[in-house]
This record gives C-alpha cells, structure tokens and sequence, in this order.
DNA sequence: GTTGAAATAAGGCCACC
DNA sequence: GGTGGCCTTATTTCAAC
C-alpha cells in the first residue's frame, strides 16, 4: 500500500469506469503497470467492489430518515435477527449496529413522508423485540466521495 | 424508467465493471442498445456516477463511529458552515442533516480509539457553535448493495 | 427505440528489461 | 516490479429497420 496504489484507489473511487490506459496516463505508468496494481488491489480486497450510485429522487425515494431503534433482551439472536431483517427490507438503505442509548441505527428511503410512516407501523411497530424508536427526517446527506488511508499519527 | 431501465440499474449497482456485452447478454438485448440505455441514465441523471468501494481496515482506518453534534444558534450560517466544514476532514465519511433533538450525525472512520477521541477533541471541541455531542461506535455496517425504484403504494 | 456490422480503442498476455 | 508490443476482445458509431 505505497503512494501509486493510494492514487489509484481514489482515482478509482472518483471514477471507477475510467479506462486503465486513462488511469495509467494520470499517474504517469504504463497501462500494463498499471492493470497490474489495480488486479493486487482486489485481490487483497482493499478494493471491494465497483458501484454505480443512483440519484434517489429518480428512483422515486426522495424522502430519507435515519430510525433509532432499541432492542430487547440485548442478546445475540436478537441482534442478528433484527439486523438480517432490517437490512432485507426494500425501503432501508444501511443499517448501523452500535453502541450507546440506541442499538440500530436504520438509513430508509421512501417515496414521501406517508409511506414513512407507514412503514414504521408495518415494519417496525409490530416488532415484538423493539422496545423503543425514534425517527429523523435527513434534510441532507453529504458523502465523501473518497476514502484515504489514515496514518498513525495524522 | 421502465423495467429495463430498473434491471440495467440494478445491475451496474452489483457491478459497474462488467463489460456492456456482458450486461446485454444477461438482459437479452443488443449491446448497441444496452450502450444507448446506459448512457441516457446516466445524462437523465438517473445514475450519478461509478465508484469503487473500499475496506475500510485496508485503508488502516478499521474503527467507525456516528458522532450525533447540536449546534446554535440555528441559522443558516451556522448548518451551512458546520456542514462543510465536517464534509471536508479526511476522517469523516458522510454528514446527515437531520431534524430532531440533534442537528448533525457525522459518519467517522479512524485508525484507532484513540484517534477518535484526538478528533473529538481536536475537531469539535474547539467549535463554538457546537453546543452538544455525543458519540456511539460502530460494531458493524450493512449497506443495501441496490437501490430499487419504489412504487406510490409498495 | 432497436439492431447488426464495421471502425476505433481498450484489455490482457508474454518476453524482456 | 515495471515496460512495450502483439493479439484478442470490447466499445462506439451509423445506416437501416
């Protein structure tokens, strides 16, 4: 993981259907060299995959919150099974495990704020394990387009 | 935005990388048109870019938290600036703008523990117009791999 | 809007440095 | 580990349906 392969994975982060000859040229290697760097990069799995990201108005979603939620008995069966649910439902965008007052946090995205709330009724309420949820409306929501190693000491 | 458009989308989510041939082929219609489909999501909007994904532990940064932050006074100014201002360090991922008893949830991923407390107190503590924050770590992170159109009544 | 064929450009392999 | 050349394969344009 030297400066060349850093570069390349957020040119490729950026950009992930650029052409490996465009890439090569960018960092001034040859394409050959470059191929080569980018297949190590899989195959170490410091890249993961390529995603094409999709404009969520145009997919009639435009409507987005972040639902915390609170489970109970705190086992690991619940856990899990929350989880697994969660994240299979069509409306939910990414679900956070974590630490402190709230258990989930779940990112949804529905087509306006009815389908919200039912959701919430249908999906959530009759849950017998969750004790507890509170819904926030997302005004806006920046992502850093890219990821850079961080250093011990930054 | 037919069934076509929604089959080409959820397929260059899994994968951006597959060739247009392959993806013709998988959808049974012509490359030529596959190209043509393609292209017009991605000029509509409908498709905002192609990305690659990357792990996070790879990038030496294995440790992740939701920072929930208030600030005041809540003007214009003030989200505006603290917004940018969180999108534009390297350890945050993403920012939500939220409504509710807090203002901002910041996506955060760093080396260790102990550089998510020198952030903390680094980064946030110094803000005046920080009134509150509170921070849960992270034990896991489900992303929905697709995004699928919902209908007005799913 | 969709297609097939022809031209252009890129990916991928190998011998060499 | 990096490079340059050759062959294979894909992308892209376009005339026709």
């Amino acid at each position: 993981m030297d400066e060349l392969d850093s570069a390349i994975v957020e040119h490729l982060q950026r950009d992930a259907r650029q052409t490996n000859r465009e890439l090569a040229r960018k960092l001034g290697i040859a394409p050959s060299t470059c191929l080569e760097r980018v297949r190590a990069l899989r195959n170490r799995g410091v890249i993961t995959g390529y995603h094409a990201a999709v404009d969520l108005r145009a997919l009639n979603r435009p409507v987005q919150a972040l639902l915390s939620v609170q489970v109970r008995p705190l086992s690991r069966e619940v856990i899990e099974g929350f989880k697994t649910y969660a994240a299979g439902l069509p409306e939910v965008l990414s679900v956070f495990v974590v630490a402190g007052s709230e258990d989930f946090l779940v990112h949804v995205a529905v087509p306006d704020v009815d389908q919200l709330h039912s959701f919430l009724l249908d999906r959530f309420s009759k849950r017998r394990e969750i004790v507890n949820f509170r819904s926030s409306v997302i005004y806006q929501h920046l992502s850093n387009p890219v990821t850079t190693p961080l250093g011990p000491a930054e």
